[in-house]
This record gives C-alpha cells, structure tokens and sequence, in this order.
DNA sequence: CGCGCAATGTTATACTATATCAGGGAGCCA
DNA sequence: TGGCTCCCTGATATAGTATAACATTGCGCG
C-alpha cells in the first residue's frame, strides 16, 4: 500500500478485483447498500473500455443476468454510482465510464475522441483551480465541473 | 493576461439590430444562406435571457410565426448556427443560447446556474491554453472543448 | 422551359431520461 | 411469530432529446 498522505496524488489506476472491492467500499462508507444488481452494473462499467449509454449498459447487465432489465433500474443505479464517486457521466456524450479511483474526489478532465469514442480522464489541478478560481471571481459558486474536450486521440488521428 | 491574438478581443457584447446583422454576415461568410426562416430562430434566440432547449425554442418560432414547425427544421438550424458560431450550446444542459459575439472564434466557458437556468458567457484564454496544452500533452487533438460549470450565481446562492 | 440544388415540410423512429406505483425481502420490535 | 417499515427492484408509462428518410417548394441558371 502506497501511504495515504493528507492528499498525495498518486493515482494508479485500479482494475479488476481491487477496483471493484475498492468501489464497494466508498459506496458502504456514502451509506449505499452493495446489492447483486449493482454488482451487476459496476462489472459491466468495469469491463468497457469506453463510456457507454445508460442503454447500452442495460443491454449488458441484461446479457450479463440472462433476464431483461429495465432502463429505469440501470438509471437509478449509474445515478447513485456517479453520486457516490464509482463512476462518472461524461455529460457530452451522454454516456456512463467507471471510476478508476473511487477513493479520491476532483474535478476530472476528459479527452473524448470522436473517432474510437475512447475517454481518457486526466486529472489536472491546475486547471480545477483555475476554473473555479474564474467562476468565483463572477460570483458564481461551483459546484460540479464539467470539462471535457472533444476531438481525436493519438490513435486516431493517424 | 497577454492578448497575443490577430484581434484584440474587445469583447463587447451586441445585441439587437446590429448582433442579428452580425449573424446574419457571419453566416453569410461561411456560405450560409440566411433566410426568413433562420431569422425567425435567430430572433428567438436572440430574445432568450437564458439556454432554452431545441424543443422550447421549436414552440417559440412556431408562435412567433403562427404555425406550426416541426423540431426537425429547428434542429437542422440550430447546428448550422452553432457550426457558424453564431449559437452556442450547452452541452450539460441540451440547450442552446445565441453567440453575443459571432465574429470572434474562441473557446468559452459557461457558469450555468442550477437555480434560474441562466448561463454567464466567460472567455478565458489562460484556461483555455492551458487545457489545449494538457490535451497535446497527451497526444490529443483538441477540436471543441466543453468548459462548463454547473453551480449556482450570485443571485440565487443567496 | 426544364433542370439542379438548397431549404424546408412531413412523418416516422431512435435514443435518453424520469415518474409512478407495485412487489418483495431484510431487519426490527412488540 | 406477526406485523411493521424501509429500501431495492420490477413494471409500465410517458416525457424529453435527436436524427433519418423522403416529399415538396422555390429559386437560379442554362
């Protein structure tokens, strides 16, 4: 285990069972419950390599379960998700990604291509902090930052 | 704050006559036709103190022409105004909000307030380089930044 | 005139998201 | 045990956002 200074920064990205023991215990500590469904849900998000739609996501879990689930139940799950830090929403693409580090909040930064559709999250104070310092400046209170930046990874711009 | 750019960005924000003829030569220069159908949905636009959805301002041309247009042709205009940068839209809150100054080509920022739906129009390039630089910096091929930031304004934290 | 082209109309449909109420299981307490 | 509440999930309906596909109109031009 790497120390847990007051807040150090360093975000190796978790996966497989530590990810999903590490999501399942921010989700008990926010007074969530850890039931089968969301288990369900968080290994489809786990498992995508970009974000996905809410849809596509019940798709999966209902693949995943063998029976089919309603939108509504995976909505209500990807909400609490997203609330509780597990997951994130990348609010241009109308689609849901897993939070590789669950245990740290921040402002996140997203590099969306448009051309494999693949997220990359860079966490980046600098700007957060610009950002925010700009939004005070006007008198405005931020509260959820959405920054996001369109365009073509390195893959794809070939 | 060094202003290094071709203009000085005295960003003055216009409004009546002289934005729609703004628009209207905006529009005109990127081979744009403007027509007694897209200076309806300009107008309306133009009149909105706030980001209205496609569907909110398909109802407001529709009055404003006494008959009814189908959201489709709304939407057709809407994209080509934002392609034009004569409209901008808020991609957190699906809607869209007329360009105060459509000759100036830059990434923006919206406080977009939760409490009176109103979103403030910010211009920073500091931010703006500073995300352009953090995308290249990861092979990235920055095409449309989206900085927005949900929170609460001025007059509604109180 | 006849043709092509762009804009808009019309209709249908896909996709995204939420509301509402019913059912069912776990824990709690008399 | 029985009954109770609370939370989760199911089921259904509907609202809200966006695009597809083809028809029609009107205008400029040879």
């Amino acid at each position: 285990m790497a120390s847990l200074a007051p807040h150090n920064h360093d975000h190796r990205k978790l996966a497989g069972a530590p990810l999903v023991t590490a999501a399942r215990a921010t989700m008990l500590a926010a007074g969530e419950q850890w039931t089968d469904m969301r288990a369900a849900v968080f290994d489809v998000l786990a498992g995508l390599d970009h974000p996905a739609s809410a849809y596509a996501i019940t798709d999966a879990v209902s693949k995943a379960l063998g029976r089919r689930i309603a939108a509504n139940s995976i909505y209500r799950i990807l909400d609490l998700f997203v609330a509780a830090n597990v997951a994130l929403r990348v609010e241009s693409a109308n689609a849901y990604l897993v939070n590789a580090h669950p245990e740290c909040l921040h402002d996140c930064l997203f590099l969306v291509c448009d051309g494999c559709g693949k997220a990359t999250h860079v966490d980046d104070e600098a700007i957060s902090k610009q950002i925010r310092a700009t939004a005070a400046a006007a008198g405005f209170r931020a509260e959820r930052p959405v920054i996001e930046v369109r365009g073509r990874c390195a893959a794809c711009c070939a």
